[in-house]
DNA sequence: ATGAGATTTCAGAAAAATCTGAAAATAGAA
DNA sequence: TTCTATTTTCAGATTTTTCTGAAATCTCAT
């Protein structure tokens, strides 16, 4: 149960943890970049993560270096994407924060989020643009049937791609983890025979061009 | 066969096609910059994927409004995430650009760029980190045992996704889309029952506060 | 209610990413 | 090879994102 400190910790293997700790951090760091969100929301959640300690604000500002107006917008948006959690020590103030300490979790939020925020709006600007495009009609165009055709497509991979995720990435249950299982057994498809260009065969250069 | 342009193409039709196109551009290229890479070049290949015509450098800025070296490097960035193509028309030194007509396949592209960008490094890093931390004794503080317990979660959970990508979302093939239809069909996991805070039991604060 | 401590907010500062434009390099036709 | 259309490169400009810090707000024990 921890007092001061951990038993057999020598302050050289404190420090090694610590650096470790912290080469965790500033990786999970990078990548948050990569992922749209900001270095300090990623470094708060790697912290918390890799600690496994529930801090509140003042600790993290003092480990991360960071302002306090930056872990208070990092801590809100680590709330929503219920990667973290509040806890209140009896016979403390301040807020203290812990991190989901299940991997799968954690990965499972995050591909909710993603696709909250960069599938789901491109879906619905689809629908609009369908409505907007010409209309097909019964001798339309050949160049609007493929317009439609193309949104039509991409409205299909993506709008599967969504179903998938809330299908096994709602915020419990072990759908991702089980998801990922089932595949890795599974036998992976015969290759497509290729098919260039569906569309434009030949060039279909030449003409139509202002 | 398309000349002078299209069958029945009003200008008013005509008018209507490339604001729709335009609008999808738009789209594609905001979430561009939600996977993190730039607008321009996510709006390059909307373009490019969207007319399905094989298009020219000066046509690209001519339509999308921007420079010259900024459709040269997107260009590039596309061509090394193979989603599009060099064509060389006959008797013409400039050379053309098409987009790969399939949604499948320009899904894989994205999955296989971000496995590759994303989480090859982190991997990479959490080899290193594990090298580098204290290394786990007979009778290890317990926090060196949890630093290595979650340093394996996270690369054993990020581990097998890249596995998977690499299984179904090769170049060529119908991994992927194999693999949502299997998805679409199997049946989701049951919740786990609730395990917060695996690791902190009660709540391990005090001391260990430096 | 009061007030000390804790949190949130947000305008402006700082940093990072992206884009431009023109010079340098390259590559095809003759 | 030479000439020229085309492409690439990259320093600096612009735009976007992120961060800071202090004032405003909130909250809870008394």
């Amino acid at each position: 149960m921890a007092r001061e400190s951990t038993p057999n910790s020598t302050p050289q293997i404190k420090a090694q943890l610590i650096e470790a700790q912290d080469r965790f951090i500033a990786s999970w760091g990078r990548m948050g970049s990569v992922w749209g969100i900001s270095r300090t929301m990623a470094e708060v959640h790697a912290l918390l993560y890799i600690t496994g300690v529930p801090m509140c604000t003042d600790e993290i500002m003092d480990r991360l270096r960071v302002s306090r107006g930056n872990v208070s917008m990092s801590v809100r948006s680590l709330l929503e994407w219920a990667v973290i959690e509040k806890v209140r020590l009896p016979g403390d103030r301040k807020e203290y924060f812990q991190a989901e300490q299940d991997v799968w979790s954690m990965l499972r939020a995050i591909a909710r989020e993603r696709i909250k925020r960069e599938v789901d709006p491109l879906l619905g600007a689809l629908d609009e643009i369908g409505e907007l495009s010409p209309q097909i009609g019964s001798n339309s165009p050949e160049d609007v049937i493929a317009l439609h055709h193309r949104l039509d497509e991409v409205r299909e991979g993506f709008g599967l791609i969504t179903t998938l995720t809330h299908k096994f990435a709602g915020p419990r249950g072990a759908g991702l983890q089980t998801a990922a299982k089932l595949l890795a057994k599974a036998p992976v498809g015969r290759p497509t025979k290729r098919h260039k260009a569906t569309e434009s065969k030949r060039n279909p250069r030449r003409g139509s061009r202002s």
